[in-house]
DNA sequence: AGCACGCCGACT
DNA sequence: GTCGGCGTGCTC
């Protein structure tokens, strides 16, 4: 079955019937409209025609100084600003969408813009599909293409003509003969003196690409109206009533008129007649999804059991940490709390982190409740996405599994909020602005909507962890054992130190090589989890001792190649810039380079070498590029084409393959050697989730943790299962130091292409903000970033840290305007990550 | 953010 | 003189 359903089209009143509330009553003449611009004042007043009627909510498109631009309308008025004359005002060109806003909503995007120092219009922006908020572009099109002389050349032959000449030849090159100004802007220096030119000729004409909104597919369809058969009908009129009925009653009109073998004008006669009615219908194109077999609630666990229990005793916001380990079901508590808020009529918003990475969630949300779940993240083409986000302002008493920005999702009725997987930080957006926690964002939403929130995670972060112990309307809820008692796999850990003592110079530990030697092909499957994705983290010259660098970034280059061997490329991590890999040591000349550091192409290669009776397959960003990969790549492991899966980060999420028996970590120093204040915890937690890959199914697991500092608290936390005594090290240590969750941080963050500028600019900032911040907060630095320079950007950035209780407002304008030109200050409130 | 207007150097 | 450079300021 698909999706591609038929909804009743909606007027724009009975939308406001949904909760939100808008009074057409009294037409002022003025409206106040929040323009698409990054200004510091960006509201302006028009005046507002009243056959648009533009009402509170409603996104218009405006005229504003020589372009369209999209703009909110927050609010009439009466009287015009002072200093504004009636001639001054332009009237509102269109309203684009109608109705929506609920103040509820409305007062979250105001609490986002402000809490992440970001502007309305931009978080707006997030929350809407693309082309709402669409502006007009300035466009150039061929008048003629006949028309042009052949030798145009000739005329435009002046070194002042050089940018007619780029225009013209960029226009004669495109099939449509019509560009964008602005994409003639990347590639044509002084486009306006082109385009005078041009314009004067004849040649080309100028003009305003009007944004025009999404519109929904819509379709007529034909409802019958009357109960009894009426008499003196035509045949065809007849005949068309029967089809009709058969259907019960309502069929879109094309299906209808095909059926009946007559023309609309059969059914348009019926409907002047009164006895059926045509309606426009809203036809919402959904992503066609793989069939799914439906499944009924499952049997819980004690556990499992009491939480459900308190979760569905909840009214109101409560905040709920759901502290279940790998496999214990924490899946199955969700689908059986939303039950019965579906029944109540209720929406429900999930959150998850990736859903490209965890089709498996998906697919039990729509086994449990059918078309009743749609899924919305920014993957979506822009017309399922439209149509998606329609559906859900429409639909009651549904389920949306989405990515961080779907927190933002127009649900009028939302009775439930579920964070899963609470702790990973896709849910942090770090760029650009707003640099929003779409946790932080759904608690706030959960408390504006007074609805629950349930936060799920196997290893809940600091901050979770600490606000279910101490504050108000908060719960800890605890799922401490695996579903039918399925033990947690026991960590053996590998030091690789005495590996090496033992001459065994593999990047297999002697357990590891021994477990993948009895791995049985066909029954058991391993993970291996591998840091790095390509063959080498970097290369350097064994003469001379040269490291291969970026020739943009500071850090080393890595090694790939190709599965056939046509290429053997260096490639930069941070901006993609790649290079054949070099015969001789650019320095030296010698042509002895070495490999180190191994990717997960090294360790395939291994895989290859010492073990060639097991398959393998690579799950990193490489090998998963191409749309849909993921999901094919994590089928055919499922399906057991391959015995063994290499894998970066990506298969530490959801992944839930019940043969695999064996997880090996071929390296786990890499995660605890980050310069990063939260070092220990991310490494605790995918160490930890990595490992709860192994004994989901009947068979049990064996998790082997290979690494270098054994007695490393956090690999011993990880090696006991023991997330108390991870926190119980951790959480003294960032009270200690002021640092998150007892204290809160904030980078500013200052990028440019000449090095020496951003520096005096955050020194500069760094004078300021000494002289101006309150006392508790302590400024860091300014400290060039871990990696100064990516991509020919340098980076610089200044820290604040200062109690959580304190609250204090920045001066962000005041602050840009300290900064030298070409150099850009961004904030990140609440960073994930310093470096 | 665009985009107009407006004021100075190197060409016809 | 004119064109072409880009600084400055405005947009209801």
């Amino acid at each position: 079955m698909d999706f591609a359903g038929v909804t009743k089209v909606t007027a724009p009143t009975e939308i406001a019937e949904l909760g939100f509330t808008y009074d057409s009553t009294t037409g002022t003449p003025w409206v106040d409209v929040l323009v698409d611009i990054p200004l510091e004042e960006k509201i302006f007043t028009y005046s507002a025609p009243p056959e648009l009627a533009p009402m509170e909510g409603d996104i218009v498109s405006v005229p504003f100084n020589s372009q369209v631009l999209g703009g909110i309308v927050i609010g009439r008025r009466e009287r015009l600003p002072a200093g504004l004359e009636p001639s001054q005002i332009r009237p509102i060109l269109d309203v684009v969408f109608r109705g929506f806003f609920p103040s509820r909503f409305w007062l979250l995007l105001h609490w986002v813009a402000e809490y992440y120092y970001s502007d309305l219009a931009t978080v707006a922006r997030l929350a809407f599909p693309p082309g709402l908020l669409a502006k007009s572009q300035r466009r150039l099109r061929l008048v003629n293409r006949e028309q042009i002389p052949q030798d145009w050349r000739l005329f435009l032959s002046q070194p002042a003509q050089r940018p007619a000449r780029e225009i013209l030849e960029l226009l004669l090159a495109s099939k449509t003969g019509d560009l964008s100004y602005r994409h003639l802007g990347q590639k044509v220096k002084n486009i306006p003196k082109g385009a005078q030119d041009l314009l004067k000729r004849g040649w080309i004409e100028s003009y305003l690409d009007f944004p025009s909104a999404p519109k929904p597919k819509t379709q007529k369809l034909v409802s019958l109206l009357t109960e009894t058969q009426p008499d003196g009908l035509s045949k065809k009129q007849e005949e068309l009533l029967a089809i009709l009925r058969k259907h019960n009653g309502e069929l879109p009109l094309g299906r209808l008129i095909q059926e009946a073998n007559c023309s609309s004008s059969v059914a348009e006669t019926l409907a002047k007649r009164g006895y059926v009615s045509i309606t426009s219908a809203e036809q919402l194109r959904f992503l066609s999804q793989p069939e799914i077999q439906a499944d009924a609630p499952r049997t819980l666990t004690p556990h499992q059991q009491t939480a459900l229990d308190q979760l569905l005793n909840q009214r109101g916001y409560q905040i709920s940490l759901l502290h279940g380990v790998t496999g214990s079901g924490k899946t199955e508590v969700y689908l059986q709390v939303i039950a019965p808020l579906l029944k109540q009529g209720k929406s429900v918003l999930v959150l998850a982190p990736e859903i490209g990475l965890t089709p498996q969630l998906m697919d039990r949300f729509r086994a449990r409740f059918g078309n009743r779940v749609s899924v919305y993240h920014s993957a979506l083409n822009s017309g399922e996405r439209y149509d998606t986000w329609r559906a859900m302002l429409l639909n009651q008493a549904q389920v949306v599994v989405g990515t961080r920005s779907a927190v933002f999702a127009p649900l009028p009725n939302l009775g439930l909020i579920i964070l899963d997987e609470e702790h990973d930080g896709s849910f942090k957006q770090s760029q650009p602005a707003p640099t929003y926690h779409a946790r932080t964002v759904a608690q706030r939403r959960a408390q504006l909507e007074n609805c629950p929130l349930i936060l799920g995670s196997a290893t809940p972060s600091l901050e979770a962890w600490l606000q279910s112990q101490s504050a108000d309307r908060s719960h800890y809820l605890s799922l401490p054992q695996r579903v039918e008692n399925r033990p947690l796999p026991p960590i053996e850990v590998a030091d690789l130190r005495q590996e090496l003592r033992a001459g065994n110079r593999s990047i297999f530990s002697r357990a590891l090589q021994e477990a993948l030697e009895n791995l049985v092909p066909g029954q058991e499957q391993a993970i291996l989890f591998v840091n790095r994705r390509g063959h080498s983290t970097f290369v350097s010259c064994r003469s001379c001792g040269a490291v291969l660098e970026c020739p943009h970034c500071d850090v080393s280059l890595s090694y790939h190649y190709s599965q056939s061997g046509a290429y053997q490329l260096l490639r930069c991590h941070y901006c993609n810039f790649s290079q054949a890999q070099p015969q001789r040591c650019p320095e030296c000349q010698s042509p002895y380079l070495k490999f180190f550091g191994a990717g997960t192409q090294k360790v395939t290669e291994a895989l290859t070498e010492q073990f060639p009776h097991l398959r393998w397959l690579r799950f990193d960003s490489d090998t998963t590029q191409k749309k849909g990969e993921h999901r094919r790549l994590l089928d055919a492991f499922k399906r057991g084409e391959a015995d063994i899966l290499v894998g970066t980060q990506m298969i530490a999420k959801g992944l839930d393959v019940a043969q695999v028996t064996l997880v090996g970590i071929v390296a786990a120093d890499s995660l605890l050697n980050f310069a990063d204040y939260s070092a220990g915890e991310r490494a605790f937690q995918t160490l930890t989730q990595v490992a709860g890959r192994a004994g989901r199914g009947a068979e049990p697991g064996r998790v082997i943790l290979q690494t270098y500092t054994p007695h490393h608290p956090v690999i011993q936390a990880v090696k006991t299962h023991d997330y108390g005594a991870f926190i119980q090290r951790e959480l003294p240590e960032r009270r200690g130091l002021g640092y998150p969750p007892y204290g809160r941080l904030l980078v500013l963050r200052l990028t440019g292409r000449r090095g020496e500028q951003v520096a005096e600019s955050a020194a500069k900032l760094a004078e300021t903000l000494t002289a101006t911040l309150p006392p508790r907060v302590e400024l860091l630095g300014p400290a060039p970033a871990s990696i100064l320079r990516v991509a020919d950007w340098f980076r610089w950035h200044l820290l604040l840290k200062y109690p959580a209780d304190l609250t204090f407002n920045l001066d962000l304008s005041s602050l840009r305007a300290l900064c030298a030109e070409g150099v850009y200050l961004s904030v990140d409130v609440d960073p994930l990550h310093i470096g």
